[in-house]
DNA sequence: CAACTTACGATCATAAAGGATCAAAGCATG
DNA sequence: CATGCTTTGATCCTTTATGATCGTAAGTTG
């Protein structure tokens, strides 16, 4: 199909940065001239460029390619975690939705069954999937764009969240460190999760499994009585453990394997 | 029955993210020109996205969607008009676009020519369009969503512009009544529009020819001394003299066929 | 500078998919 | 019970996409 080839040549050109025709019709099991025009396509897309015998990623391509591959890694993980903090979900509550790949997963969860609510977001790919739905009202953080992961950040941002309340903040973490603490790659982004919490009645933090144990450059809180967290059942048990000795009320929801290794295979 | 198996659809395509028609058939038990019918069905609701030998859930049909049907219109007037704006920018300005399908014209232009400025808007269109370019540093107002357009309204979005200064607004307009004034279809948008036009140096009104003369319910501001405006050169002279009476700095632009056909690539 | 190699674009044939029309079956309503 | 409407499935025809072949252009090497 199509569709798929595109999606695959432009994952293939993200790893690789830049390769062959020949490269690219053996890795996509295409013939030469369907790779071309392919190519092609995407060549006016903006998203490659093209070279003699072969092309390259474009830069700006670049970080939205990144985005999408974050998005799929662990997404198994990220959907069922998405699908238990939708759960969580009752008419008429004012959330806010962190940026972030898995809470982007409950941004769809509430695309596919709205309810009536409220939606805060600092993360434009929510405002997006969230757009036109009747009965969600949705309300974007101002401030200044940080391309990563499409978030607006700032003192702007943190400004406008001293006039706002939420029932519930469902909040992402790009790692979760061994001092039992949640980090992220962006100052500014760890002093405006940090804002949010202040701001809320409750917090959930959600986390797949992959993310405990890394360590990124700024904290952004301790899990501990104050917040809840929703991860998966591959999580080692000392984990849990830990969390459950400082308090932190988790969920570990378990997820199908067959379903992530059904989205890998579609990618070639 | 046909509401079952068009949610079975959307469910099946939500976990799968994009399957081929047979697939879908076979998933949901109907046969090949029916479920073709129900994906034209969800298509329409923009629940999903069409594809050739198949279909994909739409992430993010919203935006894009329903404004690309309004960009096309007169969109080699818009285009001319939006270089016209452009060639207005220099380094290190701090530029205000507003929301509408002409002002994304100018925000496409530095797309493709990049200059480093300060970029500010209320819309979310020319957020993702400016994303990822190095030297335009992009902040996005914060407030309620409003999907029409793309764009944020609202107390929230008015009371960030006080703190607020650019050198430059470049402002849409729905219609251009008879009175000389520009209206817009909606009233948070005109009472925003109002306030960035009290935050900029100098604002300047882009509006092709087609604008004028038709009405919409909300008065946003007079063309007056105050304001430059951009337009084509297929407006009727009798509005160039009463602009000119007004004391509004008129620029035309002319445009051809041939233009368009230059820039039909960055679409994407 | 010339010849050779390689890649590119165009055209064409084929196979698959989309759209349209039509017939039949199910359901509601008079 | 009959009639009419909606819905479904089958067939036709058109469109689209893919892969092969050929001529041409470009780049490389002697």
């Amino acid at each position: 199909m199509k569709d798929d080839r595109l999606s695959a040549i432009r994952h293939y050109l993200f790893e690789k940065t830049s390769a062959s025709i020949h490269e690219i019709a053996e890795a996509v099991g295409a013939s030469l001239p369907t790779v071309r025009r392919d190519l092609l396509t995407l060549e006016t897309e903006g998203a490659v460029h093209r070279t003699h015998g072969g092309a390259r990623i474009a830069d700006s391509a670049g970080i939205e390619a990144a985005f999408e591959v974050r998005e799929q890694t662990c997404i198994a993980a990220k959907r069922a975690i998405g699908l238990t903090a939708y759960a969580d979900l009752r008419p008429d509550m004012s959330v806010f939705l962190d940026a972030g790949t898995t809470v982007l997963q409950v941004a769809r969860r509430i695309r596919m069954n709205p309810l009536p609510i409220s939606v805060f977001t600092n993360c434009l790919a929510v405002a997006q999937v969230l757009t036109d739905i009747r009965d969600v009202q949705v309300t974007l953080l101002g401030g200044r764009l940080r391309s990563r992961n499409a978030s607006v950040l700032g003192a702007l941002a943190e400004s406008m969240l001293d006039r706002l309340w939420f029932d519930q903040l469902f909040l992402g973490a790009s790692t979760v460190g061994d001092d039992g603490c949640t980090y992220t790659m962006d100052e500014d982004e760890a002093r405006l999760n940090e804002k949010m919490i202040t701001r809320a009645a409750r917090t959930t933090v959600l986390a797949d499994a992959s993310k405990f144990g890394q360590r990124a450059t700024y904290q952004v809180t301790r899990l501990d009585d104050r917040l809840d967290l929703i991860t998966d059942d591959s999580l080692a048990s000392h984990w849990l453990d830990k969390l459950a000795q400082a308090g932190c009320r988790t969920r570990t929801v378990g997820f199908d394997a067959d379903e992530s290794a059904e989205l890998d295979g579609d990618a070639a």
